[in-house]
RNA sequence: GGGCGGUUAGCUCAGCUGGUCAGAGCGCCUCGCUUACACCGAGGAGGUCACAGGUUCGAACCCUGUACCGCCCACCA
């Protein structure tokens, strides 16, 4: 056993206790080191990849305590447990940061080109592993290292191509010409969950357009259908005006046609009901290239859609003044000309919402290209099967509703990206546009449609939405599509745990993809960690500057205390704040369960031998406290067990701290200590009550051991163990709960309740701490033996020597002196009288102050007992326990009111 | 425009399926004899559980509505 330094340094624990669970190969389900029991299901934990873009934030942190003790727990209830770590690739953020880097030092993706640019990225990449998985050590994830894995490693690029080759084979990837959300900025098309929303404050153009008059071919200057625009940059790629079908004023106009300004276009007015007659002046022009909706409007008729914007969102192609001029700078310009030519009817402010890019903040070009979709309404339909069939589960349950929502409108996935950094389409073009898809490593051996040598196909230059790799994760990691061990022992998992910002992003796409392609549900339970936020409540970010370093944590209060306040404070789906506050109650719960168990540790009874193998106490020498002790501690483990099969990961740790701190150290150590210092009581009996604190305590250090790793480790290396126990507490086993004692809780915990009162008595009267108070005290008659077992530590307790005891409530009333202040403790029939050292006036008001205080309190209660009794309907209705505790609190408070009337009345 | 959360002690938050549920931590006030711990110990003060109705014998908890705050989804140019 070795010795607890008196000092409790997290840091001195921590680095020594990781590198134990290393050396004895626990962390792997297979490792050499571990217990588990092979008959047991195993429990499976593949980490969501963090972004190798950086380092880890306070967010990671705590998705790694919540999984880790996972894991832990169901280690240490003897299931092989895998807990798969891992690093995304994260092609667009990744891209986005290293575009910084290289920016600096004024190169660019185009300066570098292709092949250069991905040799940045693997050092890159290189140097954020290693960090990142640094920082995971040192928050403890018991992790197998062994099976690590990266969504561009071999496997996964394999898995990708497999993947796609069987989604287009079963016609669930297509390829079209499709409206896509373009970034100019990062150059690609994004997904629809890419984009997000932003109000703004925008102008709204009124703009006249000439109908052309039939007769002539030529536009008419006095006849004119005036639009309304947000982007008059649009205009050259206009191909259509829209009016309401049913909207009088333009009936007469439909079917005709208008000029388009600077571009000489003649197109048509249609009617659609998609146009708000309401809104501006009802009349919409119509930009299939570059407008959603319009987009759809054009379909339904036959507009074509002209392109006149690049990929860099300059004007492009119309053939006018304005090709090469950026988006802005054209719109402005056109306006100008617009007000120049007199068709600028009228300008005012608006609020719009504009689609920005995630990654960059650029507005969001609708652009038409060619692209791979994944169709995603088949997918989806059998996602919402498994959750609305409970196969898979979603914690907390309210999100399911927004599950449900999101898939049941969910629209086709782009997934075609033009990056560089991410896994390659595996699909080849050959100069007759027929499409090859190959899985093969080395790419088709011909032409799928005319059977062309390799030689003249041409690799589709595009890579996949990163969270095309990220979907195939629960399964890819795990060897698929190889019928690996693995896979058949570990898949499906058990529990994805994540944050709810990536629920669409990530979860739908593992569950639509795992449900496709291996026919299961790649995980039962879902459980979304909320977001960390500052104490502020604001959102951590790099460029708010409150972005916590989990490693400057660890290193001033150990990673067992970061866990445990991100524990602490997590409720399912809900965000929270962390500061200060919390990690340093975290860390003096850490500091008091270091210096209680050196205190046990210390106090082993000479009796028994240092390196003493551990027995169970003595049951025939067990007093009251210790009966107690070993109670509550089968109540905790309940309670433990029932937080955890709620997930209610938050609940666990209070309930730990509760036991720990306010029964265990508060009063089990206090009695304890009484106990062992009494010489008056035999060596068997003294014997009885340390290996109660020890067994107590072994099993509050098994029960926190998920949540606090390597404090609970070294502190269990402190204390003896069982014969069958084995070296390290992370492989031991999980307690089990017995049978509580509830009478001897009841006993204790209203003798427990006596000290209090008489320690409340003192204080109000303004006794000097110091002093020992003669005290008389009756006890009933069933409360007697264990009265007198407690006697020594409630006199040292409360301070009250000495501490006689009255046979009758009559008997104390006689004994007591004008002076005494009187305790009646509230829910029990005990009642006490203490003798200051010296009889003054004033304690004497301070004490009548008191007990007429705690007389209004229980005659309140008392009165609302009673109405509650009187009421016929609830004698009648409740059920009957209810009214049965209901009449024994009232008779509780009634005995209550009189002792107090009585003693005030003296 | 839909949907979802939140509103409980000065602050940060727990309160699971309605019946000692009005709690914790921090902060605050008073006091510390006691060598496990001052990262501590003892005692205490503090709340009409956002507001208004309703259901019920009984509501912080269920229903309806209102007000703020936050988030998600959404094709009004």
């Amino acid at each position: 056993m070795p010795d607890l330094p008196k000092a409790y340094t997290p840091h001195d624990v921590e680095g020594a206790i990781y590198e134990r669970w290393l050396a004895a190969d626990v962390f792997a389900p297979d490792g050499a080191g571990s217990t588990a029991d092979p008959a047991l299901p195993p429990f499976t934990i593949i980490q969501p990849p963090p972004n190798v873009t950086g380092s880890l934030h306070l967010g990671h942190a705590q998705r790694t305590a919540v999984e880790d003790l996972m894991i832990r727990h169901a280690r240490m209830r003897g299931h092989r447990t895998l807990f798969l770590p891992g690093l995304d690739h994260a092609s667009i953020a990744a891209q986005f940061v290293l575009d910084g880097i290289i920016a600096a030092e004024s190169e660019s993706r185009q300066s570098l080109g292709r092949e250069r640019y991905l040799e940045r990225m693997h050092a890159f990449v290189a140097t954020t592993r290693e960090v990142m998985l640094g920082q995971q050590r040192r928050v403890g994830a018991s992790a197998d290292w062994g099976r690590l894995r990266f969504t561009m490693d071999d496997g996964s690029a394999r898995a990708v191509r497999v993947a796609f080759e069987r989604l287009y084979r079963a016609d669930l990837a297509y390829r079209t010409e499709a409206l896509v959300n373009w970034c100019p900025g990062c150059r690609t098309s994004v997904s629809d969950l890419e984009v997000v929303s932003s109000p703004e404050t925008g102008s709204l153009w009124s703009i006249r357009y000439h109908l052309i008059d039939e007769a002539t071919g030529q536009p008419d200057p006095a006849t004119t259908i005036t639009v309304a625009t947000t982007r008059p940059e649009t205009i050259l790629g206009d191909t259509g005006v829209a009016v309401h079908p049913d909207d009088e004023r333009y009936a007469a106009v439909v079917g005709r046609h208008v000029r388009i300004p600077f571009v000489e276009r003649d197109v048509p007015i249609v009617a659609d009901e998609v146009v708000d007659r309401g809104f501006g002046t009802g009349a919409v022009k119509i930009t299939p290239a570059h407008d959603h909706d319009d987009y759809q409007t054009g379909l339904r008729h036959r507009l074509p859609a002209i392109t006149v914007l690049a990929d860099d969102a300059t004007v492009t192609g119309t053939g006018t003044r304005y090709d090469g001029l950026d988006r802005y700078a054209a719109r402005a310009a056109i306006v100008a000309d617009l007000d120049a030519l007199g068709d600028l009817a009228a300008t005012t402010p608006h609020e719009l919402v504009l689609g920005r890019c995630q990654r960059s903040n650029d507005v969001i070009e609708p652009r038409l290209k060619t692209q791979w979709f994944i169709r995603t309404g088949p997918l989806a339909r059998r996602a919402l099967e498994s959750t609305r069939s409970g196969r898979t589960r979603i914690l907390p349950e309210r999100f399911e509703k927004t599950w449900e929502h999101w898939l049941t409108d969910i629209r086709d996935w782009n997934v075609s990206r033009q990056l560089w950094w991410g896994h390659r389409i595996p699909a080849w073009y050959c100069p007759d546009g027929h499409v090859t898809v190959s899985s093969d490593a080395a790419g088709p051996t011909a032409c799928a449609g005319c059977g062309r040598p390799p030689a003249d196909l041409q690799q589709d230059p595009d890579i996949f939405d990163t969270w095309f790799s990220s979907g195939l994760w629960p399964f890819s990691t795990l060897g698929w599509p190889d019928d690996t061990p693995d896979l058949a022992t570990y898949y499906p998992t058990s529990v994805m745990e994540t944050g709810y910002d990536i629920l669409f992003f990530w979860v739908a796409r593992m569950m639509m993809l795992g449900l496709e392609l291996t026919d299961v549900e790649p995980f039962h339970t879902v459980y979304l960690s909320g977001l960390i936020r500052d104490p502020e409540g604001q959102k951590m970010s790099k460029t708010k500057g409150n972005v916590v370093d989990p490693l400057g944590v660890i290193d001033e209060s150990g990673a067992d205390a970061l866990r445990f306040a991100l524990i602490h404070g997590a409720t399912p789906g809900n965000d929270q704040r962390f500061g200060t506050a919390r990690l340093e109650h975290a860390r003096n719960f850490a500091n008091k369960l270091w210096n209680a168990t050196r205190y046990v540790v210390g106090a082993r009874p000479a009796t028994i031998a240092e390196d003493a193998e551990r027995r169970p106490p003595d049951v025939a020498k067990l007093g009251p406290t210790e009966r107690w002790l070993r109670s509550r501690a089968t109540a905790t483990i309940a309670a433990a067990d029932t937080a955890m099969a709620a997930y209610t990961f938050g609940e666990l740790t209070r309930v730990l701290y509760d036991a720990i701190w306010s029964e265990y150290c508060d009063w089990g150590l206090e009695f304890a200590k009484i106990r062992l210092a009494d010489t008056s009581l035999d060596h068997a009996t003294r014997e009885a009550t340390w290996w109660t604190l020890v067994e107590v305590l072994d099993t509050y250090l098994r029960l926190l051991h998920p949540v606090m790793p390597f404090v609970t480790e070294a502190l269990w290396a402190a204390l003896p163990h069982r014969a069958g126990d084995p070296e390290l507490l992370i492989v031991a086993r999980w307690p089990a709960a017995g049978t509580r004692d509830e009478a001897v809780e009841r006993q204790v915990g209203e003798l427990i309740d006596l000290v209090t009162e008489l320690r409340n008595a003192r204080a109000t009267a303004k006794l000097p701490a110091a002093d020992w108070l003669e005290t008389l005290v009756f006890v009933p008659l069933e409360l007697g033996g264990t009265f007198e077992a407690l006697r020594p530590a409630i006199e040292r307790l409360a301070r009250a020597r000495p501490l006689q005891r009255e046979l009758t409530p009559e008997a104390l009333a006689a004994a007591t002196r004008p002076g005494d202040l009187s305790v009646i403790v509230a829910g029990g029939d005990i009642e006490a009288t203490i003798r200051p050292a010296t009889a003054s006036g004033h304690a004497d008001a301070l004490e009548r102050a008191r007990l007429e205080r705690e007389l209004a309190d229980a005659e309140g209660y008392l009165a609302a007992a009673r109405e509650r009794l009187s009421n016929e309907s609830f004698v009648t209705r409740a059920p009957a326990a209810v009214v049965d505790g209901a009449r024994a609190r009232e008779a509780e408070l009634a005995d209550q009111v009189d002792r107090l009337r009585d003693r005030l009345a003296r």
